[in-house]
DNA sequence: CCAATTTGCGGGAATGTTCCCACGAATGGA
DNA sequence: TCCATTCGTGGGAACATTCCCGCAAATTGG
């Protein structure tokens, strides 16, 4: 038992010289002879120094972390996309503190103070389905903290938000499945809480106005993406009286298991009702069949929403306020339709 | 702009009182009067104090923070067990700093570095299935920081360790195939270089023994847990003269994956060939047909290890050294075999 | 060769908090 | 009434580092 971390005065001493001349020796400033720079590096070395990045950060006010805080890890989505994240952080010199709120406000509200406990420099945020009120979130402003929304985004903050093109990926999914035959098409929709969900049903509504279908209300189910009630709403739905034959689902898991009630019923997919869904999920294209799906560079999210951010922090934007990063998706047809 | 951080200071001016006083009030030193405490609470409630924990780090030297080190971010297997030991970590007063190591050894090593430079009371680890050198992980134990391993332990360090019983899950799986009549089974193994192949390995062989089947080493692939290479092994295993009538897959994305393979091939699962897999991910039950796999109560190791890993930076242990948990799996039959 | 600039380094304050020591007042027992 | 204890508080060091200021020596220019 030692444990005493050689610090810049251990290495002072050793060489007959002041902490300053060491700090500034380790920190590369120029107003330091060659040889002596030269001594204490080496010195550090062998003595295994590692700078304090509390004391550091206590005066610089800086600790290069950055705070992620997203609603769910059940799906590949936010995991995926806070790998793309970390991809620039790390590159940048932040480390990540990641937060999940399990889809509960509550939690994310107590997520937010673990941030501003650890004094981030800045957090990227996608809310929950619940969230409705973003005082909490309105802190960081409030305390000059840089923040990104992405993917779930806050439209009443001024702040920089990374998405898709939800309405496109909508419209072309809608559209793709009217023009190789569909004539009754449902949409199992998120909550309306969820911006997203909103931006989805308008591109379903448009894609059937572009092709003179009618719109029908009755095909259009808005649910709280708990996936048990899928069950619910797909049974529903086959039961009416013109049932659809085709079902675009709001997210993967969803399309997934409307994918197994319909089979459990007796019917084909995509013989009696094709189904689409939405993000191509890592598992969509293992499943049987596999699913067709708008996918979304997820990744990229991930990365665009961390260099926002950074950008943010160092300054390095003017009108950050206005902008909005809108990625393009894909349809990945596959044999579910 | 306004930017200066309310310390106790500030509070202490206002009220006429030294920071002494403010910090014992603050933390609930007994010896400051219920009145002075009172007003100092009120005071840093109304004024937004927030205690700094850099400084309280500083001298305390406790960050408060555990550091979390998966290989992978794929499949749910990690979010899930790192939700887990969230939820005990925060319970306790802990915040998380995860890093995911993308299953390369270069990317573990610097993460452990960013762990030493967070300064982390303690790290939960697993390695990826490069790690054959050690060295980075030893630093922990050097420096006296604790170190738990769940799932991918390393065995040439003794520290605490949280693991499932990989021998019994296998063994059980297999036995459930031979009883259900099938003769020829063979395993799609991971790495010899991960322990927990070699114990599914043994537990596959010993369920073989048990029952008089004949090992056959034909039988027996070990691969990297590269997904695209499972084509490869599935078909070569078809291929044999004596083609297998189950596969045990060391894993379910594995498993999934064997299946496409299968039926690509024209033949059914499970009329033809049996499928098993181990792990029980989230879209296991989603997907067509079910798989039956071995689960893993993986929330449950995710919280175990941190509560272990806890208790070490609490020196509430005593021989920690020797502490394995492991825990129980559990063999969930579906339609895949 | 002398003044002016540059070079290289040391001293000390500052960052926000805890904790030890001490000090005066109040309270207690004898 | 006097000494001893307790109570409530203040002062200051400590934590590891940065950064500003200043100072001496060395170098430069005329």
């Amino acid at each position: 038992m030692k444990r005493h971390q050689v610090t810049i005065i251990d290495i002072a001493k050793e060489l007959n010289l002041s902490k300053s001349t060491v700090s500034r020796a380790l920190t590369g400033h120029k107003s330091v002879k060659p040889e002596t720079r030269q001594a204490v590096l080496e010195l550090a070395e062998k003595l295994d120094y590692q700078r304090n990045m509390l004391a550091i950060s206590l005066i610089t006010k800086k600790t290069n972390t950055i705070g992620i805080i997203v609603p769910e890890f059940k799906s590949s989505y936010f995991p995926t996309a806070i790998i793309g994240a970390q991809e620039v952080a790390s590159k940048a010199g932040y480390t990540t503190v990641i937060c999940q709120s399990d889809e509960r406000y509550e939690t994310e509200v107590a997520n937010t103070r673990v941030m501003l406990a650890n004094q981030v420099d800045g957090v990227l945020v996608s809310i929950t389905k619940e969230t409705l009120n973003y005082d909490h979130l309105k802190i960081f402003q409030r305390k000059g903290i840089p923040i990104v929304f992405f993917n779930r985004v806050c439209d009443e903050m001024e702040v920089p938000k990374v998405i898709v093109d939800d309405y496109d990926g909508a419209y072309r999914a809608v559209n793709y499945l009217i023009e190789s035959g569909r004539k009754r098409i449902a949409h199992l929709a998120g909550p309306f809480s969820l911006k997203i969900s909103e931006k989805r049903i308008n591109g379903y509504k448009a894609a059937l106005r572009k092709h003179n279908v009618p719109y029908d209300e009755e095909l259009l189910i808005s649910y709280d993406l708990n996936i048990e009630k899928v069950k619910i709403y797909v049974t529903h739905l086959l039961n009416l009286d013109n049932p659809p034959d085709a079902i675009f689902a709001v997210n993967d898991p969803t399309a997934i298991e409307t994918i197994q009630v319909i089979r459990k019923r007796g019917l084909r997919v995509p013989e009696d009702i094709a189904v689409v869904g939405f993000s191509n999920d890592f598992v969509s294209g293992l499943i049987d069949p596999p699913l067709t799906t708008v996918s979304q560079p997820v990744r990229e999210i991930g990365r665009t929403a961390a260099q926002l951010l950074i950008d943010q922090i160092n300054r390095e934007v003017a009108d950050w306020k206005t902008i909005i990063k809108v990625l393009k998706t894909e349809l990945v047809v596959r044999k579910s339709s």
